[in-house]
DNA sequence: CGTGGTTGCTAAAACGATTGAGCGGACTCA
DNA sequence: TGAGTCCGCTCAATCGTTTTAGCAACCACG
């Protein structure tokens, strides 16, 4: 059965395409009110829908972004970010392309083009996590960076404020009483840009707080993994009692996962012996953990959301040119309390 | 900078569109040599690609492919299977329009149509776990169902075949020299059909060893998460010493992570005193847990690639008409080794 | 009664490709 | 020499919309 066309309609309708199209567009105010139910019922009848395609090609315009990432739609970390364009580009009339680079050159190239061949009207670049990235040759006019930033600049851009993230974290620990807070970071020969800005809000917070920073404390993992966090934590407890850490705050959930397996090995008990704040609120780890670990969001949803609503222009950044900054909420569950010795505030256990 | 058209080629190269179109396409073999090349020096001088939408238009083929999903793309569940389709969609030249309807008939609805109003040449319709659907009404007639099937039938269909995977998990269990095999399965309103599907791959190979299946080795947690699979499991270790399990099948990896917190609990060691084997092979759970979970691996990736075979009709299904089940291989890593008191087979340790 | 304005609609030209039909010339062959 | 074939290309229609310009009829007004 083949699709109803305009004409189709028209014929039932017994007037012109060009009536039929003014009526469902309202473009033409001196069309009566009859003849417009006559087309309107007419189209109802036969189920028409204007072909996008056709509708396309005349408009320059297809209503359609296209998103090319690294691996965010094959991985399980950023998925909220596809959540958060869908449902802007929804709520807009659009459609949205995905194609996942897998993060190689050339299919990025052939993606662009592609993309660019269909008459996109807008694209995003997004990464799966942070990242400052050399912008692709031949980007659109409109086009936004998702979760990095081109390092250039010329393009709208937003990321997570991991600096601020890091000072919640670490703020966090802070007013649970803990004043021995390590700091479990990644050893990576190209570490996460997030790991410095992290450490930077870390270094914030105990300056803030009048904690001398304590070399001993900052450890390194080999990888942003379990195995990582373990291997990083357990220097950490090798440590003499008294300079041992009461507290952790680590670079990611995963490495927080195995900070929990190094402490229980020592026979540590989580969050009387040991608090941890963990980064990323994945879900998976996160949540599922024992204790349920508390951890900063990164905002994937929001970020999302961000880059669509300026791709499609229904926002302006506030200073265009400016890499947009977004807010990372701390996500309280059961990995944080008095530190055993410490008084602290009661009131913050199990929050 | 306006988009080159086939007419600028034309005019660089002194030729009429149609030759230039002729030339791009390889379609008339009378054009001489060198006027071809002619064309193709113009069109690479001019950086000329041809718009997909006029091209669509004309061909009525826009080389797009929708994929429409519960929440596929926004959980950690099932991306694997978008990267399937990803890369068989580009080694074919097409691109992929995504839309996740978060399980809203009416953005379902909205988004069918849409997708057919973009004149795709195929639909995949996707689940984020397996699943029997009614089929929504309209769809393209090329529509293949990807982890789920049509109650109805009438479209290609593949999907995880869960009951050879329960099968294999604990064939994994029995060759290890276990005999009294728990089967930690969920006790929702609404149990998902793989429950009952590997519970009956569980009981096919107890058959098979010539073990007679203990009802109370049959537990269930309310919830397919971690807190539903420690409670089940403690129901387990509750029972009396000679009739406790010396291993779990849990139906899936967080599951099986909770059965790890209650095993811990109880001082017990895994696997020495309790083997453990998943399924889903969800890396993050699985592969991170202390020691790592061997597991039945969901075959996303190569569901999503041929889920895109057919729709594309590159692959036609042995039996169409057939839903198409997929193998879920077994990923070993270290929750399984011989039963406590029984011998079993050394060489199977740590596999 | 001529002029100007409104009303209700339509014809036709885009948008940018693809493609079947066809044209003028050269060549072949009887 | 005339008919037929091939060569090398172009013309124009087509896909299904949107939209501008404008036609025909009618009315109002001076």
């Amino acid at each position: 059965m083949p699709r109803v066309r305009i004409s189709d309609v028209a014929a039932a309708a017994g007037v012109s395409n060009s009536t039929v199209s003014l009526v469902m567009n309202d473009r033409d105010a001196r069309i009566p009110v009859e003849t417009q139910e006559r087309v309107r019922a007419a189209a109802a009848a036969t189920g028409y829908t204007p072909n996008s395609v056709a509708r396309g090609l005349r408009m320059q315009t297809t209503r359609t972004i296209g998103l090319v990432s690294d691996t965010i739609a094959t991985t399980p970390y950023a998925g909220r970010m596809l959540a958060g364009a869908q449902d802007v580009a929804r709520q807009h009339g659009h459609l949205v392309i995905l194609v996942d680079t897998g993060d190689d050159p050339e299919v990025e190239r052939d993606a662009i083009r592609a993309l660019a061949d269909h008459q996109i009207d807008a694209l995003i670049y997004a990464c799966m996590w942070h990242r400052v990235v050399d912008a692709p040759a031949h980007l659109p006019a409109r086009t936004v960076f998702l979760d990095c930033r081109p390092v250039d600049g010329g393009h709208p851009a937003v990321v997570p404020d991991d600096r601020a993230g890091g000072a919640t974290a670490v703020r966090e620990l802070v007013a649970a009483g803990h004043r021995r807070i390590a700091f479990v970071d990644v050893d990576e020969p190209n570490p996460p840009i997030a790991s410095a800005l992290r450490f930077a809000g870390y270094l914030e917070v105990l300056r803030e707080a009048g904690i001398e920073p304590d070399p001993e404390l900052h450890v390194h993992g080999a990888t942003t993994t379990a195995a990582g966090g373990r291997s990083a934590t357990e220097l950490l407890l090798d440590l003499p009692e008294a300079s041992r850490p009461t507290a952790l705050f680590c670079f990611n959930d995963r490495m927080a996962a195995g900070a929990y397996v190094a402490a229980r090995h020592r026979g540590l008990e989580i969050p009387r012996d040991l608090s941890i704040v963990g980064f990323d609120d994945q879900q998976l780890v996160a949540a599922e953990l024992d204790p349920p670990l508390t951890t900063v969001a990164l905002p994937h949803y929001e970020m999302g959301r961000w880059a669509t609503e300026v791709a499609l222009g229904v926002r302006t950044p506030d200073d265009p040119g400016a890499v947009h900054l977004m807010e990372c909420p701390i996500i309280r569950r059961g990995s944080v309390s008095p530190p055993p010795a410490a008084g602290g505030d009661p009131d913050r256990r199990r929050t």
